[in-house]
DNA sequence: CACGAGACCTGTTCGC
DNA sequence: TGCGAACAGGTCTCGT
C-alpha cells in the first residue's frame, strides 16, 4: 500500500509522536519477537532477536519507500509493499492478526509491523546503502530537476508509467501517485519515455512534485482496510475513478492494464501519441 | 534492453 | 444467496 506519501507520513508520527502514541526516538527495545518468519529478510532469526535488545531509536526517516529507523549502531529498515503497516502501542493490547513482527520497548510500549498479506519485508543492517544504493533519485530532493528527470526519460525506451515506477529510476512513485501525476502533466501513460519533450519533462516533473507534496500535506492515501488517518483519497482525479468523470473535461475516465496493473487516465487529456 | 507472465499472500468486491 | 473470478498501495525472477 504505501507509497512515498505514506510512509513519510508514519516516519513522522513515529519521529514526532501522534495523538495516540508518542515518539519513538530515544526508546530502547527489549526484544523482538517474529510471528511470520519470512517478514524477516536480513539478517537470521537468531541474529535479528540477539542484536535487537538494548538497541536505542535515534532517528526515523524514510527514503522511497522504506522506513528507515536508526539504531545505536544498526538500521532497522522496513518495506511495506502492498498491505504493510506500522503502529505503535501498549504492551497490554492483544496481538492483532496479521502482526508479524512485534518489538517491544522497555517502557510498556512496542512497535508493532502488520502485513496482511506478507509482502512486506524486514532487514536490519549496518549499512543503510546496502539497500538504498539502488534506489533513483528522491522525486523531492533539490537535486531532482525538471533537466535531470528529461534526461534520464530519454535515456531508456520505456513505457512511461513503468519507468516512473521503476524505483531504480525515481524512488517512491507507486501507482496511485504515477496514475495521479500522468493524467495532472497531461501524459499517455503508454507514451515511450524518449519521446517525452523537454516542455512535457517540465510538465510531469511539476505533476510528481504536487502529487506527491499533496499526498504529505494529507497524510497519505487510505483505501480499503488498508492505512488509516490519510485523507488523499478525496482528492484523486482518475485513480480507481473507472467511468466517473475527469475533473478537467469531464470526459469518462479509463482503466487499461500496464505492466499488469489497473491504469487509470481521461481519453481526452491524455491522448495516445498519434491522435 | 524491455516486456509479459508468474510468484508471493490474504481479503474484498464483482458478476453470473 | 452462493461461488468462483477478478482485483488490490509492490517487487522479484524467469522466459522471450
Amino acid at each position: 500500500m504505501p507509497e512515498l506519501p505514506e510512509v513519510e507520513t508514519i516516519a513522522r508520527a513515529l519521529r514526532q509522536g501522534s495523538d495516540i502514541a508518542p515518539p519513538i526516538v530515544g526508546k530502547v527495545f527489549t526484544d523482538a519477537v517474529i510471528l511470520w518468519e519470512r517478514s524477516l529478510e536480513t539478517p537470521s532469526l537468531e541474529e535479528f532477536k540477539a542484536r535487537i535488545p538494548g538497541q536505542k531509536v535515534s532517528d526515523v526517516g524514510r527514503r522511497g519507500k522504506f522506513l528507515h529507523i536508526r539504531l545505536n549502531d544498526v538500521s532497522l529498515i522496513i518495506h511495506m509493499r502492498m498491505s504493510g503497516g506500522i503502529t505503535v502501542e501498549s504492551q497490554e493490547k492483544n496481538i492483532a492478526p496479521h502482526d508479524r513482527l512485534v518489538l517491544n520497548f522497555d517502557d510498556g510500549w512496542r512497535l508493532v509491523f502488520n502485513d496482511t498479506r506478507k509482502f512486506g519485508r524486514v532487514w536490519l543492517v549496518d549499512d543503510p546503502e546496502e539497500i538504498f544504493s539502488k534506489l533513483g533519485p528522491e522525486p523531492l530532493d533539490a537535486v531532482f530537476t525538471p533537466v535531470v528527470l528529461h534526461q534520464r526519460l530519454t535515456a531508456y525506451r520505456r513505457q512511461i508509467k513503468l519507468l516512473l515506477m521503476d524505483q531504480s529510476f525515481l524512488a517512491g512513485m507507486g501507482n496511485i501517485y504515477t496514475d495521479e501525476a500522468l493524467h495532472l502533466a497531461c501524459i499517455y501513460p503508454l507514451t515511450r519515455s524518449d519521446s517525452i519533450k523537454e516542455k512535457q519533462a517540465q510538465a510531469l516533473w511539476r505533476s510528481i512534485r504536487q502529487v506527491l507534496t499533496d499526498g504529505i500535506l494529507n497524510n497519505g492515501a487510505s483505501i480499503d482496510w488498508v492505512y488509516r488517518g490519510g485523507e488523499f483519497q478525496n482528492y484523486f482525479r482518475v485513480y480507481q475513478k473507472t467511468g466517473e468523470p475527469c475533473p478537467v473535461c469531464k470526459t469518462p475516465v479509463v482503466r487499461i492494464v500496464v505492466g499488469q496493473r489497473g491504469t487509470h487516465l481521461c481519453p481526452t487529456c491524455q491522448p495516445a501519441p498519434g491522435e
